[in-house]
DNA sequence: ACCTGAACACCGTTCAAGT
DNA sequence: ACCTGAACACCGTTCAAGT
């Protein structure tokens, strides 16, 4: 039987690149990166997996796009200041951590190639210029940036992953603390020994303080001894 | 028509939890972590998939287990020496990274979850040693532990994705190149100026850095505050 | 106890057929 | 031009049936 009028009908949103991202990080948020099935995303908007492709040309450019609206997130909007340069750092790499955080997963589309999206590009931007605003030598700043990222997007994945397995930190530390209390002390002296601080703090702490490591040994470094360009 | 003797058909090895690990760690090194299927593993042992659950519960399982083996072809014969505590470190971080590189992807392995295995543990018992012959500090040794790995485990894992889809470095670095050659220089003066600077150094001379940085920042950091165990 | 084929409930991607 | 159902070539895992 016919509605009485097309109107009626509930307004299926049209199709665009947007709706397909907006799909795509709903579905992330919910259900973290390996859930994130064209299918999955394509049932979000009550369609086919195939009408996806109109709009990304795969899961990896969906995925890939998807990592810059998330960045996007990202607040930039304190100016550098040198006198707190590193305070700034600091905060910069938790608030990325932070965003991460929230579509998990996520981070590991960054480590799977360097993302060239406006917003990423925008991010590195304003780390170079906190990095200066500090008066760190250009050559440090540059493979700094790599290692930081590098560090912040293993942090967030290595979580993901637990969150992704139904586990939440406590019980990852309460298996291994069981996986190794049955260690021999004579075997493994240095290790039975250290067992109680290696099992501290949370993943916050850990994670401020391999920061701090970073900044500091950036502080210290020598500059990279770089090649002449050919 | 019955062959002459059961001899003479091609002696199949029969299936172990060895002969599923060394199946997969085959298939690992010529197709990388994702290219270990239940059912490709099965089909180097000339059998189906489901053969394969009587010696591994599932495949994150087999994983695990395989990545262990694979640790155990680090070298760990050098008696630590606190003139050069450093060095050895350094060189026991390349050691590592030169393993993973072996089977692309299992770095993806330890990112998952903290491995307990035997040779994982062996890794780490050798690891405080040579901290300990530095004179680190123990809160200090604990974390950097844990931030060392990661950046490792990040960096080896890093490359293999680019190999998985058929990239090398260079190539990885013309898109790069290309993609951000467009870049305002009046949006992004920071990014622009730094670019010859950051297209700098192969993946060996950014990891070295890196972990110069990090072994300078355990060197010149405060251990962290810990709060006392409950 | 060990092994297996077949089945189940999934994937990403393509493509001919529709509008 | 956009959308779609069906198909293709895969997955991990389970299970009844064999030995």
């Amino acid at each position: 039987m016919p509605r009485l009028s097309p109107r009626s009908q509930p307004a299926k949103a049209p199709l665009s690149r947007d709706a397909v991202l907006d799909a795509g990080l709903s579905v992330l948020k919910a259900r973290g990166i390996d859930g994130v099935t064209m299918r999955a995303v394509a049932a979000e908007l009550d369609t086919g997996a195939a009408s996806l492709y109109v709009y990304v040309g795969n899961r990896r450019d969906l995925l890939d796009q998807m990592f810059d609206r998330v960045l996007g997130e990202l607040d930039l909007d304190e100016a550098p200041d040198p006198s707190r340069w590193r305070d700034q750092l600091e905060h910069l790499a938790f608030r990325i951590l932070r965003v991460y955080e929230r579509y998990p997963g996520i981070a590991r589309v960054p480590l799977a190639h360097i993302p060239t999206g406006v917003n990423a590009t925008r991010g590195t931007e304003y780390m170079i210029a906190l990095l200066r605003a500090g008066g760190v030598d250009d050559r440090k700043i540059a493979w700094f940036i790599d290692a930081a990222s590098l560090f912040i997007c293993a942090t967030a994945y290595e979580t993901a992953i637990y969150e992704e397995e139904g586990r939440d930190e406590g019980d990852a530390i309460d298996e291994i603390r069981d996986a190794f209390s049955q260690l021999d002390p004579a075997e493994f002296p240095h290790f039975v020994s250290l067992m109680p601080l290696l099992m501290q703090g949370d993943g916050d702490e850990r994670f401020a303080f391999g920061l701090r490591m970073l900044i500091d040994g950036l502080i210290h470094s020598e500059p990279p001894h770089l090649r002449v360009a050919p």
